[in-house]
RNA sequence: GGAGUGAUGGCCGAGUAGGUCGAAGGCGCUCGCCUGCUAAGCGAGUAUACGGUCAAAAACCGUAUCGACGGUUCGAAUCCGUCUCACUCCGCCA
């Protein structure tokens, strides 16, 4: 029974994940449910094991028997009987013992000590922020009509061809969409050492449950129709998943993997929530950045991955801020996490563009994702760390934003121009 | 999509008329010896998970694991069924 939380640690010590998940508000019940099963699931084993030990000592006496001509008739009919026991008994453990992975496969993360208390987003932590916000001589416009006009995007046709929250990038939103992807993928290959990685957008069952999408999360997912395949929902997916069940050298760490993908989003429960414009799309581009690391160093490269995200928005002279989730605004799999808002004039407003999150060893356990130190040491989880670096769709809106002229036309960041072919306004 | 072959420990590779097989042998690796360097040589060791004993570690006991799941059997790496994956050939396709 490997991977999950670590039910032995839990046993040991429940009352450090009760106060860990009360602090994240999640119903506690799953672990008292979870510690009855795990006394019961033992207990049972311990009376089946005992009984395959007499089995195994008496297949061995009547293998002996057989061998010296000697008749075995009785002990045969014996065992039988406690081989049907066996059976039945088996039968019970097996439940008990996926009830126990069921449970553990559901009960979230704990939270980290140093994650500010509190109910909700309201209670979020600002850090630093960053950048002159534009000031303008007119009312500034939302991104989805400077699109509409310099026609970047097409809202109408996307929802013709798919659906509601659907688009088509056109001319130089195509291009726009193109040479972020690029720019980004450069930048964190070439400054911030990243692998530069392009995975599958579908994934199976193991590699989300892995991540820790499934079981939980599975409506917040595309399902392919009769598969165990679902869209990924971002490239995290895939790529903490790379080395899912494999044993890396201490050396190979840390691993820091830049992917672009797309990502599918089913987006239940979101009704009416920024339906205009490229907020929220069920399908989004995104190079996301994830990292494998020694457990000691996570922390750290949290510190180091929130930068990497940020060294975006600097060279794309996007003003941002940096805030810490806290407590009761944190997801069921991070233990501690940050996001980058970047400014958005129209609706004078910062907006998610990053999200930085450490997992420690929550997914590493899920994906069987471990290290050794040295060449003869037993293998350690490794800590998965994931960041965005960034969502496109948000960016552009934030280019579209932060760069409008009184005339309509869009002044592109001096970063992006050899991206946009020598291109310097868009109009 | 059709036909065929295969899946064993870190790697290679034995093992199918079911019975002390967790699994021969080799390589690799670790420790020791030897050799005035290196190589070679000699000896020993070398899977994992779970449960239990223990305050705990070590150690020990037990169970499970030969692609996965299920079946037959007192007993399965070995027999049967289903599935997955890999490789080869054909077809199709970007």
């Amino acid at each position: 029974m490997t991977g999950l939380l670590d039910l032995k640690d839990i046993r040991l010590r429940p009352d450090y994940y009760r106060k860990g998940l009360e602090r994240k508000k999640v119903d506690l019940s799953l672990l008292d449910r979870l510690l009855a099963v795990d006394e019961a699931w033992r207990k049972a084993l311990a009376e089946v094991e005992q009984l395959k030990s007499e089995r195994n000592r008496a297949s061995e006496a009547i293998a002996h028997l057989k061998k010296s001509g000697a008749d075995a008739a009785s002990e045969i009919e014996q065992m039988k009987e406690v081989s049907n026991r066996i059976k039945v008994m088996d039968e019970t453990v097996r439940e008990q013992d996926a009830e126990v992975r069921a449970l553990l496969l559901e009960i979230p993360n704990v939270v980290h000590e140093s994650v500010p208390n509190g109910e909700s987003e309201e209670d979020n932590v600002f850090v630093r922020d960053w950048g002159e916000k534009p000031r303008f001589s007119f009312e500034p416009k939302p991104h989805y009509e400077i699109a509409a006009a310099l026609d970047m995007v097409d809202f109408e046709r996307g929802t013709k061809i798919t659906g509601s929250r659907f688009v088509v990038y056109k001319g130089l939103g195509a291009r726009l969409e193109r040479a972020l992807a690029s720019f980004m993928l450069d930048f964190q290959t070439d400054q911030n050492g990243y692998t530069e990685m392009f995975p599958a957008f579908i994934a199976n069952n193991e590699s989300l449950v892995g991540t820790g999408n499934l079981p939980k999360f599975s409506e917040e997912m595309f399902k392919l129709e009769g598969l165990p395949y679902y869209l990924i929902p971002t490239a995290e997916v895939p790529l903490t998943n790379y080395y899912r069940d494999e044993i890396l050298a201490a050396h190979q760490l840390p691993v820091k993997f830049a992917g672009y993908s797309s990502c599918f989003r089913s987006e239940a429960g979101s009704a009416g929530k920024d339906t205009r414009g490229l907020i929220r799309l069920h399908q989004f581009q995104k190079v996301e950045l994830v990292k494998l690391v020694k457990p000691e160093e996570s922390y750290r490269e949290l510190d180091m991955l929130v930068e990497d995200c940020a060294d975006i928005l600097e060279a794309l002279e996007l003003p941002y801020q940096v805030i810490e989730i806290c407590t009761g605004d944190l997801g069921a799999k991070e233990t501690k996490k940050y996001d980058l808002e970047v400014w958005l004039p129209a609706q004078q407003t910062y907006r998610e563009i990053s999200s930085c999150s450490n997992f420690e060893d929550y997914q590493a356990r899920r994906a069987n994702l471990r290290f050794r130190r040295e060449e003869s040491a037993k293998p350690e989880f490794v800590h998965t760390l994931n960041g965005s670096g960034l969502a496109v769709g948000r960016t552009i809106a934030a280019i579209l934003e932060n760069g409008q002229q009184a005339d309509g036309s869009v002044r592109l960041p001096k970063a992006l121009v050899p991206y946009m072919g020598g291109l310097e306004v868009l109009d």
